[in-house]
DNA sequence: CAGGCCATGTAACAATTGTTACAGCTATTG
DNA sequence: CAATAGCTGTAACAATTGTTACATGGCCTG
């Protein structure tokens, strides 16, 4: 396994116990890695892609949570992992992605052992609760085209990639709101000349 | 010291050193606790009362996150404890509260030496990831008279009292609605038999 | 007990968001 | 190349929530 990238994180014996624990693990764009309900044996750290993180609720309304990339893990599967409930969220690759599943059985021996571990484990949660914290300042401070907007601009970011390969619909179900909706807030957008829409396809400008 | 409440929690060897290091203070009702942007140099670990806990947006606008209360602590905190960064979020009492100032320094520490110390503050990150997802769910999924009947009875349950002493206005600041909704929908649910409102107060039915 | 502040009730209206319906266009597939 | 499925544009309308304005009545304070 190639752990090169890992090396700023973990000391150096952590390292050589991920590398013998752990299973590296490929997933396709699109492909489910967690689903809600499921119970979590495996802690997974990303090192490359990036996955998106989502809520559904009972009649299957989803909410995007927030995005996990390279370096780092889903604070939500930690919890599952340490007190073995079911996960309460839905994680899907947002791309081509390679993971390192590690065990949960290690997961306490290592935060008594390494320092590293431990602060990659914290920063992660402080990451995650931070995540959650501006989904819920963007539900509540801001109206639905300053939300679409961040929405935007977040993919472009994440993807390094100012043209945007994704559908209205997809856009309304991440927002929790309705593809019309949706294509009415991109014309005005486009019209106010911050985008270029295509099929398919939103060009960001500026 | 009487940390015979938290007994259940923690390990004897701990127990003696919170005993020793932590720092037992009382706050009123309505005092701020801590205020966003401040600087946490100690972990608030509750004996008695509860905390609100809330966010502001630059305008001034609020959100109710969640309440904490006894045996918990705010995941907010041990973050900012942990990585020295200001608060993101304002706590504010409830009640008249009693709380152990734990200084932050020791919070690696015994991440490293106790057992009991790593489940404590990982149950209360599962916790305060929850109550996030529920305030995410709620924002997304309810609609406000949904939200509101949902804050009410959790409000009565924290007090174990269906008479609560609250004014509209209070709820409409909580729920970041206006007054005038806030009031139009208790109007609502006590022509529905749910409610009996008075002046400062609502009596729960049922 | 008069004055003022605060809490509540209500109406009228505005803004935002959601829904339904349908038309036209594009890409794919057989 | 015809058929089909999926994506986008648009209009008309509905539901929800927010805003402004004003009236009433309780309660405290001087």
């Amino acid at each position: 396994m190639n752990l090169g990238s890992l090396k700023p994180f973990f000391e150096p014996h952590l390292l050589s116990e991920i590398d013998r624990f752990g299973i590296v693990k490929q997933v396709k764009k699109g492909d489910i890695l967690i689903d809600i309900g499921e119970q979590i044996q495996f802690i997974p750290l990303i090192i490359e892609g990036a996955v998106k993180v989502l809520r559904e609720d009972a009649s299957g309304d989803e909410i995007l949570l927030y995005f996990v990339d390279f370096g780092n893990t889903c604070a939500m599967t930690l919890n599952c992992c340490m007190e073995n409930t079911p996960s309460e969220i839905r994680a899907v690759c947002e791309a081509d992605t390679s993971l390192i599943m590690i065990p949960a059985t290690y997961m306490d021996s290592w935060l008594a052992k390494y320092k590293s571990w431990r602060i990659f484990i914290f920063d992660n949660f402080q990451g995650r609760l931070n995540e959650l914290l501006k989904a819920v300042d963007s539900l509540t401070f801001l109206k639905l085209d300053e939300r679409l907007e961040r929405y935007i601009n977040e993919k472009a970011e994440l993807q390094k990639n100012k043209k945007l390969n994704i559908t209205h619909l997809e856009i309304a179900t991440d927002l929790n709101s309705s593809r019309v909706v949706i294509s009415r807030l991109l014309k005005k957008m486009e019209k106010d000349g911050l985008l270029l829409l295509g099929r398919n396809t939103i060009q960001i400008l500026n």
